[in-house]
DNA sequence: TTAGCCATTGGCCACCCGGCCAATAGGCCT
DNA sequence: AGGCCTATTGGCCGGGTGGCCAATGGCTAA
């Protein structure tokens, strides 16, 4: 539990929202052996920011302009394999956890944690080095968590869009058939009696995106 | 420019994530002219510490547990018409915007500003009482904007749900013509080809929440 | 008042949907 | 090797979808 050296933890902020990223860093600032020492609104400079600092902990949101946190985190563990990222967002869908987890992240906390828990968190990640999942359930509802498979995510994302089981299969270079039989797997495993339905509980569930 | 009075701006915050209340707070604190005199994170406490505190502004978040943030403003404008609210909250859909300022919200301010436009939104709100909004657009489509009717949002809140035509009409106890004659409607307002895609659509504009 | 939107209802019709039957083939874990 | 998941494809069929035709009464903004 004690510290793994003398100096101030080095921290980055990721998080597309000045306000945000302006309040954690004052939070972050006064807390005692911390130090904000980058912060960046978008993947680019995320990556830019990160490159040139080497922070400690990366505090990471997901939501970000461009390509999301999930992204930039799997490309900064493909050139830094042992860097140490804390996610650090609002969502609270199972899908991201499960993402960011499965891409490396050294922990996940939401937002809606209190500061006292994020700090730990954070020397968590630093100190041990270990995994700190903190999947902070409220609005979390006792998904059975079927996982859809990277096709059936590609076939949701073309039901979202309205197009017919013809039209998906054109769009796909497959049969019309194929695609209904995607698009049967998807309902089943959302629960979904409707491809209407299942667009509802794709967004629901942090699948699909708005 | 000058301020109402020589004391600091009474504020009470409202957000339902704890990082960034604790966040936002250090920020106004640090900033002079200003005080946090409360803060709550939900719709029941928010409404008892305004009750208690009457604040010079209320900033308000919009997604709360339980009954949401425009809920809350329109019992306060209910109980106190001269009521001073600024919502800040992370969502740019049109429909909060709208909603927020036809239930007499004093601004509007995403939390993708920089926290000055955020200082000076309420000194605004406080000093000249008066309308300060701040459509921030980053994410912002183009969108037509024809808004649905009372029926038209309670059909598609069926639609999502995967409800037939003739579900939706014994539903609603009208007949199934009926509820498909609203559906073309929806279609037509929010430019939708499928019912499938009309859900979507709901979902990116802010008509329909997850 | 005239215009326009809203809620309501009807039929016709080509097309789409999703469950059920069944099959082949590749990949991965045990 | 056998089991399990995934991707692929086929037909049959009752029921749902959405555009088009058209109509009524109420309510509101110009």
């Amino acid at each position: 539990m004690r510290a793994k050296t003398d100096r101030a933890i080095r921290l980055m902020l990721v998080d597309d929202h000045p306000v945000m990223r302006a309040g954690l860093a004052n939070l972050l600032s006064g807390e005692p052996g911390f130090s904000v020492v980058a912060q960046a609104s978008d993947a680019r400079s995320a990556l830019a920011g990160w490159r040139e600092h080497r922070p400690d902990v990366l505090l990471l949101d997901i939501s970000l302009p461009g390509l999301d946190g999930i992204e930039v985190l799997r490309q900064i563990k493909a050139e830094a394999p042992q860097a140490h990222v804390l996610m650090l967002t609002s969502s609270e869908a199972k899908e991201d956890v499960r993402q960011s987890m499965a891409a490396g992240a050294a922990g996940y906390v939401t937002k809606s944690v209190d500061p006292d828990v994020l700090f730990a968190a954070i020397r968590g990640v630093f100190e041990r080095q270990g995994v700190v999942a903190q999947g902070e359930s409220r609005t979390e509802r006792d998904d059975v968590g079927e996982t859809l498979s990277q096709r059936e995510q590609e076939v949701l994302n073309l039901v979202r869009q309205g197009f017919s089981n013809g039209e998906i299969g054109r769009l796909l270079g497959i049969s019309r058939r194929t695609a209904r039989a995607h698009v049967s797997a998807i309902l089943r495993k959302l629960g979904a009696s409707a491809r209407t339905e299942a667009v509802t509980r794709g967004f629901e569930r942090g699948i699909l995106k708005i």
